[in-house]
DNA sequence: GTCTATACTTCGATAGAC
DNA sequence: GTCTATCGAAGTATAGAC
């Protein structure tokens, strides 16, 4: 109950070191792998550290998270912005590296309930952002949003593109892949024609 | 190196309850939760019989997969031969307990390269399944498989659902989902007629 | 065939030194 | 403001008693 203990600087090259270990550390071995000792270990730091600049586990996940979540909206209204938004944002969805980390944040929020009330609102206004997006787009493209409404095709297209990733990265199994991706491509041709690359701002992990 | 440690009968009782604690406790709080000494406290039990049963405890998770991997297969022969196939099938995949468990065993294998390989193997072989028998059907209902190939309804009828289920377990977030529901069951209907009710088989858990 | 006593490792977290 | 020494709890796994 010693209220006086203290904390580390958010400005701290060392804190900075530290959210990056665990972003490895989750992305390779899953979030269970992350414990205070491998993560200072990853950052060639003392166990100790993590505890300093983030006092429990769950803090430290939630720095981590939060991180990410702000630089996933920012490429969200990237992707929006672009001359085809729909391209963009599919492309967006099937980035692994993103997709997987996404991932492992919702298997940890689905049990650690403090967790989980975060990514979850979080969650929901992408997906609200993503649905406004969506629909100004299909209004301007003349699209029946009676038979096809934006957050159908929202929830489809993004849950389409994640189940495709974590298949792949996680066990590895691609079998019917190639096809889906085919097939829904050749759905965003039809609403927004063939896809006109330059697709640079992906690259950068 | 004692190669003559012994191990308990597939047939104990004790066996199967430690089996059944592994399961509820992936599904309650994840497999990291899973640890012999909270398996054995589940079940009432030693920690010390979990490696008695199971020696280590990749091969606790492995006899727990196996146990579930062949009644899935089962399930889904019962729904191929259903009256509806593909309502029964959809109704399948959106069984919550068991996609949460498969969802579990898919983020356990992604990070521990022993499970993996099986549990590849056996999501490959269930895939397989899958697609031959929508195949059988589509050909049945004279559904264009050019334009829409067995293999992407496989992959984007589980894909949905699953992600569908995993956002509501995980998270709690079900904006969009109703909508989503809705759209996939007009094509449904669609294709194989309005659902005829009598989906008894799926309430036992 | 079934279970327990026990060894050894790793964990999260705090109090206190610099 | 930054980091280390250290504790008590929990983890996996084995050898051996019943």
């Amino acid at each position: 109950m010693s209220t006086t203990r203290r904390i580390g600087t958010e400005t701290s090259q060392t804190r900075t070191a530290l959210l990056d270990a665990t972003e490895r550390l989750m992305l390779e071995e899953g979030y269970a792998a992350v414990t205070s000792r491998r993560v200072a270990a990853r950052a060639g730091l003392k166990p100790q550290l993590v505890h300093y600049y983030f006092r429990t586990m769950d803090d430290l996940f939630l720095a981590a998270y939060r991180r990410r979540a702000e630089q996933g909206l920012e490429r969200l209204d990237q992707a929006l912005e672009a001359p085809q938004p729909l391209w963009a944002m599919w492309d967006l969805s099937r980035d692994p590296r993103r997709t997987a980390l996404t991932m492992e944040f919702v298997a940890l929020a689905n049990h650690r309930k403090p967790i989980r009330a975060e990514i979850a609102a979080s969650a929901e206004r992408y997906r609200a952002a993503v649905r406004a997006g969506v629909d100004t787009v299909l209004e301007r493209y003349g699209v029946d949003r009676r038979r096809y409404p934006a957050i159908v095709c929202t929830v489809m297209m993004m849950g389409v593109a994640q189940i495709l990733v974590i298949e792949e990265e996680s066990l590895g199994m691609a079998t019917g892949h190639g096809e889906t991706v085919a097939f829904v491509e050749q759905r965003l041709t039809e609403i927004e024609g063939s896809r006109q690359a330059a697709a640079d701002a992906l690259a950068s992990a």
